[in-house]
DNA sequence: TTTGTGATGTGATTTTCATCACACTTCCTT
DNA sequence: AAGGAAGTGTGATGAAAATCACATCACAAA
């Protein structure tokens, strides 16, 4: 019922835990492994589109610069996620840039070697459609939450999902264990970073949030629930 | 090269053309058929998310409302389309609502019997994941243009989607065959009607588009296409 | 210690968009 | 034919958010 026990501990957190050991070892085995250094990119907007990416170690960002210079932060995967295109067409190419923002140690599939894998295993099939079900659904609930609410609605969104993948509990408080810069934030609310700024000034002097030693600490997650409306749904669900 | 010609004729263009025949028709074994009513609703939010449908006629928008009342059009889905939610959590519940609006028949799928045939049929899998990439992706590209480019920029994008689902070529322009109004258009793009009408207003002033007995006629579609910084997606995956 | 760099905080101003209010049109219906 | 409902068009006004312009702060490197 509560948000602090539905929660759970940060460490668990990634979304291959739609998997199964035996699938998830299945994909592993079928994996490259590759390093590749903070600043790198991963892939670039128009490469071609045809392998996955499962982040053993580090930190990938999906981002989209637009032409005047603005960038937006589509997703942010950390340790253990898995991520990359699926799609129909013969020459797909991505629409989105993957930037390597922490040393990584990255286990890549082809994704002709996955067809080959999903058509072998009906069982990885399935948990493969439910974690592709999933992912799809974290971008709808985001894309809800970034349009209608404002801005401030966006940030609130953000911060809980922020809650939900780096959040650990003190008492009832929730210490975001990842720095991130108003610039940041504003990238991936779609505002500018003076705005972030002032809403955060704001949310700090109605103590719903404070800062320790640069890390968030959200102190009233009820009220941020209720400005994005959110409706609690699954933490694998709510990130960022 | 041309936009014109990637387009397909109208009568074709539809998200199940992702499967095979074969493929297609095992799916709709395991269909069972129904009617609605326009003005009816296939689900709610909260309701139970553990079917497939597919669309075999007419028409359904997946929607959400705020409190305050305000409705945002998610997807529209028609003739030959299948949607639906699959995820793995076992008491998954919908984040939107598919509001019919159109008489429509409907094949629905129950998740339980699609993952017994996922699980026998290898190439039907395969099919599957990437018919689900393709839908995320296009929701991907749709939460970029609505974001990125302001409410001009969303109504380019989305006019250039309901081309691409809608559209039929007359000579150089477009006729965007399906009558939309403006509080439509707006519930779309998360703006307000009264924003919509002004925006189109200066379209038609700078001769981009026209009216023809209530039909919007697309005159200048790079045009458009600048404005929302298209990057000639596949028309499969830029659709409303 | 100084210097440079990236980040934060904040006022003033402008732009974008929503809101409110109302006239007008279209078309359906009884 | 009259009335009503739904949709369109448009001005006036206000709120939200971006932009611009600096001041300040934290901290690493020279």
């Amino acid at each position: 019922m509560t948000d602090t026990l539905q929660r759970k501990p940060v460490s668990q957190v990634a979304n291959s835990d739609c998997f199964t050991e035996e699938s998830l070892s299945k994909l592993k085995e079928i994996m490259y492994e590759m390093r590749a250094e903070a600043g790198n990119h991963l892939f670039w907007e128009g490469d071609a589109a045809d392998k996955l990416y499962f982040l053993k170690r580090g930190q990938v960002k999906i981002t989209k610069a637009s032409d005047e210079g603005k960038s937006f932060i589509l997703y942010v995967y950390n340790t253990g996620d898995l991520f990359g295109q699926v799609d129909p067409f013969q020459n797909s190419v991505h629409s989105f840039n993957a930037e390597v923002t922490e040393n990584s140690i990255i286990g890549v599939i082809q994704q002709k070697d996955l067809e080959v894998l999903l058509w072998q295993h009906g069982d990885l099939a399935v948990e493969f459609m439910k974690w592709m079900g999933l992912m799809h659904r974290m971008t709808q609930t985001k894309f809800r939450d970034l349009m209608m609410f404002g801005k401030p609605g966006a940030l609130c969104s953000t911060l809980i999902r922020l809650c939900n993948t780096y959040g650990k509990n003190h008492g009832s408080e929730i210490v975001i264990t990842k720095k991130l810069t108003n610039s940041e934030l504003a990238d991936m609310i779609g505002a500018t970073r003076e705005s972030v700024n002032r809403m955060l000034g704001d949310l700090k002097r109605a103590n719903i949030i404070a800062m320790e030693n640069n890390y968030i600490v959200v102190k009233d997650l009820p009220y941020l629930r209720d400005i994005c409306q959110c409706e609690n749904c699954p933490v694998d669900m709510c990130r960022i």
